[in-house]
DNA sequence: AAGCACTTTAGAATCGTTCTAATATATTGA
DNA sequence: TCAATATATTAGAACGATTCTAAAGTGCTT
């Protein structure tokens, strides 16, 4: 199956060696349309849900700090409950919605563009992200 | 002193009593012209060695807790390292500079009125919040 | 001052995450 | 191909931040 074979491709390309584990998780994470937005449990429901395997915490744990590392998938900062992972790896804006906890994506053309009034002699500007949080009326 | 004052009424206006370990977290937390941001442990720490006071971990807990819970303060979301509050309870943004770990608040008057393009229809906007993570050059 | 409610506290418990070290699997190259 | 070597997985222990428990202390009301 290519999807396999390009999760296969994807690892090597880093280093990393495609056991049976890390293609289980590239294809929960990586073999849809949409940006996915996870916490670890999360992925663990799913892996043993949908997938019907059984990978260790550690394990994945291990993958999924790996796959950061190597820029497959970042850290998002919602709120100190929950570490959410995100597989949009691009500097991007969310939309939190508190009553039903769903996270989205939006995209630049949802906001006009954000510009700095602030001057920041010796600073690189790394990111920036908004967070708009809304609520059910 | 009005500031011991001020911290028993503000205390007592939400229900708290002004008790000697909420007094001195006000004044850690409160005594100061800017807005302070801050982990458990940097309170734990100040409240030690410069208040040379004494306070079990569980109240430190509480006590935060309580302020939040209140509107003293809000918790911020950075990272998943750490759980920072700020004592700057207004909607705002932050630069982060990852090379110091400093925080900083930044104004409106530092960004361009951030226009949203998309509808949100069913939902209400709680807050919009920027961070601008940078890096020394 | 007595009585009651609230607060503080030490230490136990909890829970998400990382570590350890033994076992298993993948890769290399003779 | 198949041993040797490197890397990965695993269960369970350890860790660390936070919360809970329940006993002792303090503040408030009358
Ligand atoms: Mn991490
Ligand atoms: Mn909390
Ligand atoms: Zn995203
Ligand atoms: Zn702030």
């Amino acid at each position: 199956m290519s999807i396999i074979r390009n999760f296969d491709k994807k690892l090597r390309s880093v280093g990393l060696r495609p056991t049976r584990q890390r293609l289980d998780i590239c294809e929960v994470l990586f073999d849809r349309k949409e940006t996915f937005h996870f916490t670890i449990d999360d992925l663990r429901k799913i892996l043993k849900t949908k997938l019907h395997t059984k990978i260790s915490i550690a394990t994945i744990y291990n993958t999924i700090n790996s796959f950061k590392h190597k820029g497959y998938i970042k850290e998002i900062s919602l709120n100190s409950e929950k570490t959410y992972f995100d597989t949009n790896v691009t500097n991007h804006h969310h939309f939190y919605n508190e009553t039903t906890n769903e996270l989205i994506d939006f995209h630049d053309s949802d906001v006009e563009q954000l510009k700095l009034r602030k001057n920041l002699p010796g600073k690189k500007i790394k990111s920036i992200e908004v967070l708009v949080k809304v609520a059910n009326k």
